[in-house]
DNA sequence: TACTTATTTAGTACCTAGTACTAATAGTTA
DNA sequence: TAACTATTAGTACTAGGTACTAAATAAGTA
């Protein structure tokens, strides 16, 4: 006199822990109205893994999100740098980047690489970005490699002129002209 | 013979788990050179809760980040929002958004903040950041509360223009004008 | 130097949310 | 009825803690 299904109690299961992921063992015989090995079965036969490696793993997750977001100094892999004259860096557009809906890379992440190299060239301690002129030409897809290379192109006292050309193979996607505020130690000594 | 003092170890404790907060007590421990119990003294004192529930925490925090979907397209906090119109977003700045040196935010947040409210504003599926012209007004510094507000000034066909303001307490700190490019189903069908 | 306080360590009982296992029972079916 | 599946019960054990008591070890101060 099975009130309900195996197949059933799984499906039941599989949609309580979708809706709520934080359910125990026993919350979960509670709603089945079955004893908490039956559902410790369930899980092992399901693959669904106890309570606190789920958590961990979405907290992983979640973890890993916010590195992508919050790096080092500098945003992207820096692949060659002349101080003061160009420099280059890479990076991947990955599923964080991207908006959900078409899988295109968001924009302020194009102008973070472009950024953070326009402020890694300039050989000082104290580099901040004045203004910018930037241009989306194309939209970057997810899994596209984004190469920028940035030059300068002018030095006028404190203020430092960088362009920059983001690549994905050969077609530009992205250009910007940063300038750049650079405010040296001997200069505020002086 | 203390061999570092309590506050050293809680500066390392503290900059530990920040670097990984998945750490047990037992790790910390080693990591200190100190007892288990001593660890657990200190996360009383600075009131850091256990490893579970700082894991389940951060699971709370992407489960519920992943529930409501507009906001985690948008960086920064959005508290007012008419589409097509205008809006305005809170970010803080923290530690990972400045450069160690100065404490002077990098750039591409206050950027990140105007380009997501940009896209935000316009009433689309399918919105890009043409181009921008960007100004850093005042360098922001760790702590401020930078709040962005966006008004569209301008829309011709397909493309918007939205001025953007940040603002630190009354002082401007950013400035933007951005071009939304939008492509809207309607027109992509006809 | 002796007293006092702060800091650190040790150890116990208990908790949750499990795993891994054995054994028994209930229900169904050939 | 025997065989099988599904379910339940119960035990031993685990990690990573809490909450507590007690003791040992500095370190500061009168």
């Amino acid at each position: 006199m099975t009130r309900v299904s195996k197949k059933e109690r799984h499906k039941k299961l599989m949609h309580a822990l979708n809706g709520d992921p934080f359910l125990t063992d026993g919350d979960l015989a509670n709603r089945c109205n079955v004893s908490i090995q039956t559902i410790r079965l369930d899980r092992m036969e399901l693959g669904i893994p106890e309570l606190r490696e789920r958590i961990k793993h979405m907290a992983e997750e979640k973890f890993d999100s916010v590195r992508s977001l919050a790096p080092e100094e500098v945003y992207g892999e820096v692949i060659d740098l002349q101080l003061d004259h160009s420099g280059t860096s890479i990076i991947e557009i990955m599923e964080d980047h991207v908006f959900e809906r078409n899988q295109i890379a968001r924009g302020h992440y194009l102008f973070a690489q472009a950024n953070s190299l326009a402020v890694a060239i300039v050989n000082s301690d104290l580099a901040l970005t004045k203004s910018a002129d930037i241009r989306f030409i194309r939209p970057v897809k997810l899994g596209e490699k984004c190469l920028a290379h940035a030059h300068v192109v002018a030095k006028k006292g404190q203020h430092i002129q960088i362009n920059i050309e983001t690549k994905v193979m050969d077609e530009t996607v992205f250009h910007g002209v940063f300038d750049v505020y650079c405010l040296e130690e001997d200069v505020l000594s002086k």
